[in-house]
RNA sequence: GGGCCGGUAGAUCAGCGGAAGAUCGCCUGCUUUGCAAGCAGGAAGCCCUGGGUUCAAAUCCCAGCCGGUCCA
């Protein structure tokens, strides 16, 4: 790239001169005269205890100060977006500023809620939840703030001149550094498919902002120019609060209150500011990436102070811990507040990550003292900026909860296991080794320390234990091929105009094309299948359709039979009435379920998928535990009192910026939508979504929900089965149906089916249990007679049992329990005939053995133990003949005559 | 979405090719009337479901369902 692109009218106008760096050799450009490039590892953290801003502000301030600074120079504010990328499916988190405008608004496609716009954007981001509590800068949750401007081909707002003199103009002008103080560094953006230029603008060791200039696209892996190029800063207002209040960490600047909150609550001790200077000086110019990595920081830091490694830890330990604890409730607080429900699985799992890891500090601490408290308090600490997190307080802290009841269970599970293992481990005087520690984390999510503490047995942690975790998880993940229409040429487009009238039941349309069994239309009133809800069927120039997909700008009906001979030509077409209307019940129906489903289980419900076809439909919601008989029952009542209200379902198309701003992100329940345009359907009260599905004109419509089915499709997503209208009567028909056939053939009058049930499953287990007893009586009689019969010292008796092989077994049970009696016994089974032998306790033969030999002689198989062997032959007379010479056998090794 | 672990008595789990076990809890009796008491006896199981292998499957293989866990 030509030097040019970072050459801005300010520095030209200002006298900013392009620098080397003396350590890494990147340009730079500075009013001063630097040696480095002013950011570590080049040059290390001079800021703290010496602020290069005049003004020392607080979090709130600096936010304040930012955005007011903006609003006066032309920007409008906006407020902040979720911190679930709803309206993206490539991401689960925002973790950036420009994430709410990708892709629609980027792509040209949707305009900006303003422009330029100044906006403070809560971020998440995973990479660096090791670091977080022990470099003195990193947090999973924070703020971005920025100003950007979405230059459009008809309407440019501005470039880089304009960005780089808000960047200086706030920081001298505002917060009152020295002019000569900040270096813009340049540099090359690259993320989401886009990338462009980029200044640094690093001070007192830190980097503080980054402005970047988005001006290409990435297209089949080229770089082509963008239509609409964007200004996309980024303003750390951890970082600039930082290097505001100049603390020993960022984290003092940013918890300020409730580190003091905490620090009181746990009786933390005070730690000498320089030990702590030191640590965050040292953590800032190293890159961590293992433990090796921070054990470095520790061993550098207590050089410098002059102290032992293990005094630095002592001191340090306990107020990382604290550090993690205020991230994690933060972060926690914003994604249970917009909508994340802790679970094994996607967005979920980060959520139950951070309450575990923040369970784990708090645990190191060896206090009693829970996250939800932590949470609570930082809740009534940003009311005034997040007042939406006040009011959904009991619904944040009930998810909470019960994720840390969850943890608990599983520590306890965990603790049985570690000491079953661990008994193990001591018998072989040896330790845990790694691939048992690997498999308690992997398979049980029980970490290292966890089951350190659970034991006394040695447990030895490799430094790279996260990473042979990681390994185990490498493989290949095989990319699952969507089955998608193989079309060889352009189609032309349709016209899709079922929103025009949804009661349009037939209309006349030319046919542009016909590929295979798919048939193109100048223009339908078919709905094509989308939004969960299933495509209409019906008939084009009477050839059944029997699917319709969109593709690209056309819609294809797949019609049965060859349609070759209509094309050009205007046909009739005709939509089935009834599975039209089912489908549209099932769909209103889904968003009143929804709805009912919010009002009955609270806030944190959203909708998690969703399929709607004629006669049943289903909805995914997000939940953290399967739904009792009760919120079912509670859910349906709720949904049927909508139904009766009589409510009217609008549908509108509103500008995306629009929408958002009325109805706010409860419109992205069905996932990504794309365009810059919103389909809203709205039940008003109820339930607000963007919906591209044909719905009834009123609540009533749908006559009746009848919920059938709720299952826990996963940890976190409960899915409920149910349907509308008819098909709600035809599974009730149904439902009373299979009743009344199962009163009839209890022979029971309608209401004392349960009674009756009852009492009949209980008799059977009775009589079961009285009908084996009988069996092990009368078997027992009978050997015990034949036994009798039999005589001698060593007894043997031999049967051919008529009454099956259940009293067969029945009489080898009384056999073996005659300490010198042998027998032998054979039954016909469904299929062949089987043979045991057993022997009592003193009988010096070995059953198995002789068995294993002799069957073969008889076209039989078996084996078993010493005292008890099994064979099957195919008839009885191999039964009998090899029965004969086991007895033969076994009177030989006896010592007995052969009677 | 993927990997790994698991599903056996009311609970916690053992057994891992040859006739379903332990501990706690429950019931009955005795002994004691001092807080997780002792002794004796007893009840309690479609060993998750469906296929397969085998003379024989709770046990091995495959598929599914359910639970747990880790990673994206």
């Amino acid at each position: 790239m030509p030097d040019s692109e970072y050459e801005v009218e300010l520095f030209r106008k200002q006298g900013f001169t392009r620098q080397t760096c003396s350590k890494c050799g990147k340009f730079f450009w500075s009013l001063g005269h630097h040696e480095t490039c002013g950011e570590a590892p080049c040059q290390e953290y001079d800021f703290i205890g010496n602020s290069p801003f005049k003004k020392k502000l607080t979090y709130r301030a600096m936010r304040e100060d930012f955005l007011s600074f903006l609003e006066q120079n032309g920007h409008a504010r906006v407020k902040r977006y979720p911190i679930v990328a709803r309206w993206r499916d490539d991401v689960f988190f925002v973790q950036a500023s420009v994430y709410p405008f990708q892709p629609w608004v980027i792509s040209g496609q949707a305009s900006p809620p303003a422009n330029p716009l100044a906006i403070s954007q809560p971020c998440v981001r995973f990479v660096d939840v090791d670091n977080v509590g022990k470099t003195g800068q990193h947090f999973t949750m924070f703020e971005m703030m920025a100003h950007h401007a979405f230059n459009f081909p008809d309407r440019p707002i501005y470039w880089k001149d304009h960005t780089v003199e808000l960047c200086q103009l706030f920081l001298t002008e505002r917060l009152g550094i020295n002019p000569t103080l900040p270096r813009y560094k340049e540099s090359w953006w690259e993320g989401g498919g886009n990338s462009g230029p980029c200044l640094e603008v690093v001070f007192g060791g830190a980097e503080a902002a980054t402005l970047v200039f988005m001006q290409n696209r990435e297209l089949n892996g080229h770089r082509v120019p963008m239509d609409t190029t964007v200004v996309d800063t980024g303003y750390g207002l951890e970082r600039l609060t930082w290097l505001s209040q100049a603390t020993t960490s960022s984290y003092e600047a940013v918890f300020g209150d409730a580190l003091a909150y905490l620090k009181r609550a746990t009786g933390a001790k005070r730690v000498d500011d320089r030990v702590l200077r030191e640590y965050s000086k040292v953590a800032g110019m190293l890159k961590v990436e293992s433990l090796a990595d921070i054990r470095e920081i520790r061993r550098q830091t207590a050089e410098r102070v002059g102290i032992a490694v293990e005094e630095l830890v002592a001191q340090v330990s306990p107020l990382e811990a604290l550090y993690t604890i205020c991230d994690h409730a933060r972060a926690l607080i914003f994604l249970l507040g917009d909508g994340v429900v802790p679970s094994n699985a996607r967005e979920g799992y980060f959520a139950r990550l951070l309450v575990r890891r923040g369970l784990r500090a708090l645990k190191d601490l060896n206090i009693t003292y829970s996250l939800a408290d932590t949470v609570s308090f930082m809740i009534d600490q940003i009311r005034e900026d997040y007042p939406e997190f006040f009011f959904n307080k009991g619904d944040i802290l009930k998810l909470l909860k019960v994720e840390e009841t969850r943890y608990k269970e599983t520590l306890e599970k965990g603790r049985t296991t570690v000491a079953k293992i661990a008994e193990e481990r001591k018998a072989a005087g040896k330790g845990f080794d790694v691939e048992t520690l690997i498999e308690l984390y992997d398979s049980h999510g029980l970490n290292p320390d966890v089951v350190r503490d659970f034991t006394d047995v040695p447990v030895e942690i490799p430094d790279d234990f996260y990473a042979r975790v990681a390994a185990r998880h490498e493989r290949p993940t095989h990319v699952e091929s969507e089955k998608k229409i193989q079309i060889s040429r352009e189609l032309p487009a349709t016209k899709l105009r079922v929103y025009e009238d949804k009661r349009k039941r037939s209309f006349r349309a030319k046919v542009l094309a016909v590929e295979g069994e798919a048939v193109v239309l100048d223009q339908t009133y078919f709905y094509p299948e989308g939004g969960g809800q299933e495509a209409d069927h019906g008939t084009i120039a009477d050839r059944e359709v029997y699917d319709v997909q969109r593709m690209g700008t056309s819609i294809l009906h797949f019609v049965r039979g060859d349609a070759t001979s209509v094309l050009k030509k205007r046909v009739a077409c005709v939509i089935d009435g009834e599975r039209r209307e089912a489908l549209m019940r099932n769909h209103t129906a889904t968003h009143i379920v929804l709805g009912a489903a919010r009002k009955a289980l609270g806030n944190h419900v959203w909708q998690a998928g969703a399929h709607k076809a004629p006669d049943l439909a289903r909805l995914d919601i997000t939940h953290y535990d399967a739904l009792t008989d009760a919120e079912v029952a509670r859910i349906e009542e709720l949904a049927n009192g909508e139904v009766l209200g009589h409510h009217q379902v609008r549908a509108k198309v509103l500008a995306r910026d629009v929408a958002e701003k009325k109805f706010g992100f409860r419109l992205y329940q069905g996932g990504s939508v794309p365009g810059g345009e919103l389909r809203v359907v709205e039940i008003p009260k109820w339930d607000v979504e963007a919906c591209g599905g044909t719905h009834v004109s009123r609540t009533s419509d749908v006559s009746l929900i009848k919920i059938l089915r709720s299952t826990r499709i996963q940890d976190g997503v409960v899915r409920l089965e149910y349907a509308a209208g008819k098909g709600a009567l035809e599974a009730i028909r149904k439902q009373t149906e299979d009743l009344r056939r199962v009163g009839e053939i209890l022979a029971a009058p309608a209401d004392q089916i349960v009674p009756t049930a009852e009492r009949i499953m209980g008799e059977w287990k009775e009589l079961r249990k009285v009908a084996q007893k009988a069996t092990d009586e009368r078997a027992a009689a009978k050997t015990k007679q034949e036994i009798e019969t039999a005589k001698g010292t060593w007894p043997i008796v031999k049967d051919e049992v008529a009454q099956g092989v259940g009293f067969m077994m029945s009489m080898s049970k009384a056999t073996a329990s005659e300490p010198r009696v042998t027998g032998i016994y054979w039954a016909a089974a469904p299929n062949d005939v089987k043979l045991v032998l057993t022997r009592g306790v003193e009988v010096p033969v070995d059953a198995a053995e002789l068995v294993r030999t002799v069957a073969p002689e008889f076209r039989g198989k078996g084996g078993g133990k010493p005292d008890f062997a099994q064979a099957s032959f195919p008839n009885v007379d191999m039964a009998r003949a090899a029965a004969a010479k086991l007895e033969e056998l076994i009177r030989k090794k006896l010592g007995i005559e052969s009677g």
